[in-house]
DNA sequence: CTGAACATGTAAAAGGTTACATGATTTT
DNA sequence: AAAATCATGTAACCTTTTACATGTTCAG
């Protein structure tokens, strides 16, 4: 029936916690490593979820013009359901890796400089994992009934950056090695 | 101009170190875990390449009515063209943290559950990062000429699986202790 | 002879990003 | 007074996925 895209449901989840504007939302959003959700789908997915009565904002508009919005009895079902779904399986579209991978056989240099391109963009995703913690936008209450989910999914973006790092430096001495012999 | 897609640029990668047809590049694809290539694109994406004349076939249709393509002197300049150029930033869409995020605070049996179901998709992803050894395919000079990339690349596979599921174990067992005093 | 794997494609829809457009409020 | 940030939205485009459609060759 409903079928939402699991940016819906995320934007839902966002909700779940206590009534934001699309602007908070936004923000959390970018805070967020792991799913992204961009200017130009979040504010016409705020109107369809409003249409399906999963969200209702307070018709009266809030200081600067923005809407806050607030999730609805049926929102809630909506979103258990989901969390009790079978997800996809993680995607990564990892661009530089693939790169790599046909640059080894053509291009030395351009080896060397994608693993330097690397390291810059983990380093980014590392400081960006370290400063998601949602937490710290949670009331009392919610942090007390949320185990440390969140802080565990921090770490979990640090681990993975951790390791990409400690990778590139390895591919790094690897190629060196490989290289001086040329 | 040409401004193509990274797909189009990761068909042009496969197609650098030896003559393919589509559905070699197509399982090529499906065994590289940070580049998908999905069903309905390759073979329209083959054809643009050509019309470029970034690619080319002999005419002379193979065995199974299978089409053979091989990389032009062009389709070489655009691939490295591709290769030096700036890369796009790592992208997950990890649909299962997200709902861990979302579940902890409202349903703590639905985060074991996603725990379990990340592990099971972890255990996946090594085996098919375990298996997706390039290198294979190549020939003797083409493996001389690579230094080891490609088997970094393996390995970066390997310990990405093991850093998420170690973590999964982690996750688990603080989700258990802060379960049993609800 | 039947099923699995080989092999190539098309059409429609969904999903997502980018760029553009506008205006209010707060800080410097 | 200017710049930064807050705040919402639209339109066009691009990419990607899904489902469908078709036919061949090889192994058991």
């Amino acid at each position: 029936m409903t079928s939402l895209s699991p940016t819906a449901h995320t934007i839902l989840g966002y909700l779940a916690s206590h009534p934001r504007s699309g602007y908070e939302i936004k923000q959390a959003a970018s805070r967020n490593p792991f799913w992204g959700i961009s200017d130009g789908q979040l504010y016409p997915q705020l109107r369809s979820l409003a249409d399906a009565l999963l969200i209702e904002s307070d018709g009266a508009d809030a200081p600067r013009g923005k809407t806050v919005w607030r999730i609805t009895a049926a929102g809630r079902d909506e979103l258990l359901g989901w969390l009790r779904s079978d997800s996809a399986p993680v995607a990564v579209r990892d661009e530089n890796l693939v790169k790599l991978l046909f640059a080894a056989r053509v291009d030395h240099d351009a080896a060397k400089r994608l693993l330097h391109e690397r390291r810059r963009q983990f380093e980014f995703f590392r400081d960006a994992a370290a400063a998601s913690t949602p937490g710290a936008t949670w009331t009392a209450h919610e942090r007390a009934s949320a185990a440390s989910v969140p802080e565990l999914v921090r770490d979990y973006g640090l681990a993975y950056a951790e390791t990409a790092l400690a990778w590139c430096d390895r591919a790094l001495s690897a190629i060196d090695e490989a290289g001086t012999d040329r």
